[in-house]
RNA sequence: GCGAGGGUGGCUGAGCCAGGCCAAAAGCGGCGGGCUUAAGACCCGCUUCCGUAGGGAUCCCUGGGUUCGAAUCCCAGCCCUCGCACCA
């Protein structure tokens, strides 16, 4: 019976798919009873790319849990489906349409896509429904996962679509959703917003949001405007620096217009003019003039009042923000340097008619006073770093934690009236707020660097009209931290990372242009965006393999409120399917627990708590959810666009799923990072078929026996007189693995688990194997049941190899039977104890030999005299005060009498009843040592190859030659060897 | 910066929450031995240093502290990883 996985576990995935023996239905008709069912659910997966080995795990620590449940009785409900939802699998198709290389080496290298299917995968839900069924539901089904397919959707499904118009509708209805204004990327050339994926430039760039400082232009001569000064606005991220502006840069040979900005007067780059416009103001051109016009002239800070004078810089960059600048010497390195760089180039001042002694004149004004730094930091800064040109590549760095130190500790001067004092950190915002609440401030939003599309057109913020889910509704996020509150968080220390979440969510724009699923209900303009309408679809797993029955033109508002909120939801009859339905939806919930990523929290996993606190009652909230930790491989983080893959396809093939299972769950627990390492996995392998090997002797000679009519009677109890105290103690080792086991699952901690009733217990018999005759009937059925019981307790971890075993063993496949309980009858401290000092004993003896490096013959060993078991009872009686001890001990004549030995005695019992747990130590008072060693002498003998004597210190007729017996401690036998 | 996690023997990685059976699990690697015609598989032992008697010394990022006792608790410091959004 040779382990062959790949045979072995075609077999069983064939019969599990012919029984349907995943397929979950409610069991019993009183109602929802959660003691009963567990429902698991892990998020759906992104079809946009093949499954690789590090998605495997997130399956299948779910699916580990599901078995365990299962086995535990429960009705275990384990569905999958598809998230399709929005943009991604649209750009991948586009891609591919436009035979990008990366994209085709992502789909022909790393996920071994035919010529002869490429073009299946030409519209994105072919392409989806390609990674669905060639890799993902292939995949999972080949990793062994109990999952009920009967349930399987896509979000771009139709009946889905009813679903999720229900829930927006609902939530709309409850005021959950507000129409509004937001800044989205978008593309001048195509006129439309774009994602990440549409760029060609720039994709990790983030938008600023600048704050305009509104410069004026005093008793402007350019006016033919009735609306007063003119505004400069200079863009800037540091408001508060408005005091320590000197002066301001424009870029001579670039374009400005004036322009009408919401009724005022702007000169502004032309640029920035096509942004504002973008940014909803009321923008009217006028005028064009070169940047050369503006320099020499003055305009006013709107705080201080001050008049500076506008410089030409080269530096200046129309196209980012206003393209006007300003200067704060005092507190950027940039500013600074050029600013000296200003003033040493009087020629050109001179040539824009500038007078160079007034810009000599200029000097930097501190605004802000921070730990480290000089008066002027920036001055300080570019000094201490050596720096004296704005070409120096040192300058970003020195820039940076200048802004950082600054940021975080400098402290306001006294100008700033109400502000001064406090650290820029806390009062920069408010500070902003205030200054555009009077009208010296404005804001526009800005890309810091190029953004450029893959259509060619320049990328800019633009205010679009959007719908948002008003995450920052006091009351919800209170309804939602009351779901964080009821529930197990697994790791328990990830709890406050929601409720943190809850509180810094803001409101959350749930829809985009384009992309695959949902439209908004009521402007089908807009499609639901993919964070969006995943908040509560587990709700609809467990309707979904029902839902096909009723026409999707019936599945309207009316239908969902009765199938969710009860007959009595509705206006007049309520829809009798619907009401049907309901009954498995309240089977079923509320999910019993949520597997899912790390990173999910700050926004699905916290959004699933969100919806479900405002749609659902709190008996249907969310129980658990278990965070799951990263994949590497081979220390590196995959990626599929490097090729940097494992596929779950060739992992099985190689090793079989049983030892692709059994390495994920095993190398590490679920929420921490694992890394799949060849050599380990390989590993993995060797050791599952040892553990097959064993079995499959095990059931062999099991099955001999029987046939023999030896007289064993292999399945039943042996009497209590056949089981040798080696037995009782592996039985009671067994007790304890399955508890270890059990709690560990309880928590799905799949690492401890693993590793108790595998590696742990594999200890424990090898110990066991050393220890005694295997071939005696009473060790065989030891071993036998055993066996049977480490099936079961590992058939959630690797069940092909398990129910297969278990099979044969018993005549039912380990999945069928009850999850091992433990025994109490079974369990021994003292038999425990008792093994432990034979192992000491052996250990010491094996110590004391290969110091010795001598061939025993004989070994005597002595056991403490009766008078020092006695002074080990008044320590255990005691404690473990020395002083107290010996005060108690020498009340006794005879002990008085002995002084010196008596005091090292005392000492060395201490030390050891310290070591115990309370437990260990009735134990210990039970034991009869000699007779402890004495059932081991056979063991000894065989082990060393030498005679084991076992006497008492005190034994009349003892022989000790080499005067040793007096050494005897109890619990710690002397020991002679000769 | 904010939030989270972490630094353990050649490597991976337990232990730390509930201090003492911890020179510190397990796997991998290495060394020696057994079995074998041989290789593989399997089995046993060793794998910080010293020691011809079960012992001792040093050790869990660094430095302090609490304690009879610290890998574990407290304080300070150094270093590393991850997330910080409108993207799935």
């Amino acid at each position: 019976m040779d382990y062959n996985p790949q045979e072995l576990e075609a077999d069983w995935r064939e019969r599990w798919a012919d029984d349907g023996r995943y397929e979950a239905d409610p069991t019993t008709t009183t109602g929802p009873d959660d003691s009963e069912t567990t429902f698991i659910t892990v998020p759906y997966p992104y079809p946009s790319g093949g499954m690789h080995i590090g998605h495997a795990r997130t399956y299948t620590v779910p699916d580990v849990y599901a078995r365990y449940r299962r086995q535990q009785g429960d009705d275990v409900l384990f569905p999958m489906a598809w998230h399709v939802t929005g943009t991604p699998i649209i750009g991948a198709v586009e891609r591919l349409e436009k035979r990008e290389p990366k994209q085709l080496s992502v789909l022909q290298d790393t996920y071994n896509v035919s010529d002869a299917v490429l073009k299946d995968l030409e519209t994105p839900m072919g392409y989806a429904r390609h990674f669905i069924e060639e890799h993902y539901k292939s995949g999972m089904q080949s990793l062994g996962l109990s999952i009920d397919w009967r349930r399987e959707f896509t979000t771009n499904d139709e009946r889905y679509s009813k679903f999720i118009t229900w829930q927006y509708e609902t939530l709309r209805e409850r005021g959950r959703l507000e129409k509004g204004l937001h800044p989205v990327k978008y593309c001048t050339e195509q006129e439309n917003p774009v994602t990440t994926h549409d760029l060609l430039e720039g994709e990790d760039v983030e938008y600023q949001e600048y704050t305009l400082i509104k410069f004026t232009q005093a008793g402007s001569d350019s006016a033919d405007s009735d609306s007063g000064d003119t505004v400069i606005p200079m863009a800037t991220l540091r408001p508060e620096t408005v005091r320590g502006v000197t002066n301001a840069y424009v870029d001579p040979e670039a374009t400005y217009v004036e322009a009408s900005v919401d009724g005022e007067t702007w000169i502004i780059s032309v640029e920035a003019a096509e942004k504002l416009e973008l940014q909803d103001h009321a923008v009217d051109r006028d005028a064009a003039f070169s940047g050369e016009n503006l320099v020499g002239e003055r305009v006013t800070n709107p705080v201080t009042g001050d008049e500076i004078l506008i410089l030409p810089a080269a530096f200046v960059d129309s196209d980012s923000a206003t393209g006007v600048v300003m200067s704060v010497p005092a507190h950027s390195p940039d500013d600074y340097l050029a600013l000296q760089e200003a003033k040493t180039d009087r020629e050109r001042l001179r040539e824009f008619g500038i007078d160079p002694d007034e810009v000599d004149a200029i000097e930097p004004i501190a605004i802000l006073d921070v730990e480290g730094y000089g008066e002027i930091p920036a001055k300080d800064a570019v000094e201490s770093a050596g720096i004296t040109d704005s070409t120096d590549p040192d300058l970003k760095a020195v820039t940076q934690s200048l802004y950082n130190a600054e940021f975080h500790t400098g402290r306001l001067h006294d100008e700033y009236g109400e502000y001064a004092g406090e650290v820029i950190e806390d009062v920069r915002e408010e500070l902003a707020a205030a200054y555009r609440e009077e009208g010296a401030f404005g804001a526009m939003y800005d890309f810091p660097e190029p953004v450029i599309s893959r259509a060619g057109g320049k990328v800019v913020v633009a205010y679009q009209d959007t719908w948002f889910l008003t995450y920052n509704d006091e009351d919800w996020k209170q309804a939602a931290k009351r779901v964080v509150e009821t529930m197990d968080t697994t790791p328990e220390n990830t709890r406050g990372e929601y409720t943190h979440t809850i509180d810094w969510l803001n409101e959350w724009p749930c829809i985009r242009n384009y992309g695959l699923g949902t439209r908004l209900p009521w402007d089908d303009d807009f499609v639901i965006e993919p964070l969006s309408d995943s908040t509560i679809y587990m709700a609809y797993y467990t309707i979904a393999h029902r839902l096909g029955d009723v026409p999707v033109d019936d599945l309207d508002r009316d239908f969902f409120d009765a199938l969710f909120y009860g007959s009595e939801a509705v206006d007049g009859e309520a829809d009798e399917r619907a009401l049907d339905l309901r009954a498995e939806w309240q089977y079923w919930y509320p999910v019993s627990q949520r597997f899912s990523a790390n990173d999910l929290i700050s926004n699905h996993l916290t959004f699933y708590l969100f919806h479900h606190a405002e749609l659902f009652d709190e008996a249907e909230w969310p129980e658990g959810i278990t965070i799951m930790g990263m994949g590497l491989l081979e220390g590196e983080k995959m990626s599929s666009s490097k090729g940097h893959v494992v596929l779950p396809g060739k992992a099985i093939a190689d090793y079989g799923a049983d030892t692709v299972r059994f390495f994920l769950l095993n190398s590490a627990e679920p929420w921490q990072d694992y890394d799949w390492r060849d050599e380990q996995v390989a590993g993995v392998e060797k050791q599952l078929r040892r553990f097959w090997n064993r079995s499959a002797e095990l059931i062999e000679a099991g099955e001999r026996s029987e046939d023999g009519g030896d007289g064993t009677a292999a399945e039943s109890d042996p009497t209590p007189e056949a089981l040798e105290h080696i037995d009782r103690w592996l039985l009671s080792k067994l007790q304890t693995t399955i508890e270890t086991v059990t709690d560990a699952l309880e928590n799905a901690e799949t690492r401890t688990a693993s590793q108790a009733a595998f590696y742990g217990f594999e200890e424990h018999l090898k110990w066991y194997r050393r220890r005694t005759e295997l071939d005696r009937p009473a060790a065989q059925w030891t071993l036998r049941h055993i066996l049977e019981t480490r099936l079961r307790l590992l058939a959630p971890f690797t069940p092909f190899l398990t129910n297969e075993l278990h099979e044969q063993l018993t005549g039912t496949p380990a999945e069928d039977a009850p999850w091992p309980a433990v025994d109490a009858e079974r369990i021994s401290r003292r038999t425990e104890t008792e093994e432990r000092q034979i192992e000491r004993l052996t250990d010491d003896i094996q110590d004391i030999l290969s110091v010795t490096e001598q061939d025993p013959e004989t070994i005597r060993i002595y056991v403490a005299a009766d008078w020092k078991r006695e002074v080990f009872e008044t320590v255990r009686d005691t404690g473990t005060d020395v002083g107290q001890v010996m005060g108690e001990v020498m009340q006794n004549p005879a002990l008085r009498e002995r002084g010196n030995e008596v005091n090292q005695l005392v000492q060395d019992l201490v030390e050891l009843v310290r070591g115990v747990d309370d437990d260990t130590l009735d134990a210990m008072a039970k034991i009869d040592e000699r007779s402890t060693y004495e059932t081991a002498a056979a063991f000894l003998e065989r082990e060393f190859d030498a005679t084991v004597e076992c006497y008492a210190e005190d034994d009349a007729n003892i022989d000790d030659p080499a005067d040793r017996a007096r050494k005897a401690v109890p619990f710690r036998p002397a020991i002679h060897i000769e």
